[in-house]
DNA sequence: AGATTGACTGCAT
DNA sequence: CATGCAGCCAATC
């Protein structure tokens, strides 16, 4: 029997999982995903979404989470020209203000 | 064991 | 519409 570890599965963990079912050519808000995970804070979808960068996890498109503005907000310059192109190449299209419209590509929560 | 970091949102001005 | 302030919590070093 395996001792369950006192490690339980970590919040990022469960927010990865919801990303990961984003659809492509979609996005969807930080606040969305939080209220998805349950008891999380859109913050802490943007924590787990910086930590990333530590834990190299190419399974979560972490691409289409956007705020709620429908911009990108990524802080690194560079991540944020990278998830633009991404999403252009995902079908999703930026308006002159650089800004998604979530009637278009907005992510109605889970099928 | 403690300090630091970090990709948000809502409301008020 | 832009800016500033406060609240939120976990992971990493």
């Amino acid at each position: 029997m395996a001792k369950n570890d006192s490690t339980q599965p970590p919040l990022y963990e469960r927010i990865y999982a919801i990303v990961r079912q984003i659809p492509p050519g979609k996005v969807a808000t930080y606040g969305q995903i939080a209220q998805m995970v349950g008891s999380c804070t859109p913050r802490m979808v943007g924590y787990a979404m910086a930590a990333l960068k530590h834990i190299d996890r190419p399974d979560v498109p972490w691409q289409r989470v956007i705020n709620r503005h429908g911009r990108i907000s990524i802080l690194d310059p560079f991540g944020g020209a990278l998830q633009r192109q991404i999403l252009e190449e995902e079908g999703v299209f930026f308006d002159n203000n650089d800004r998604i419209d979530f009637l278009t590509f907005g992510w109605v929560g889970a099928p």
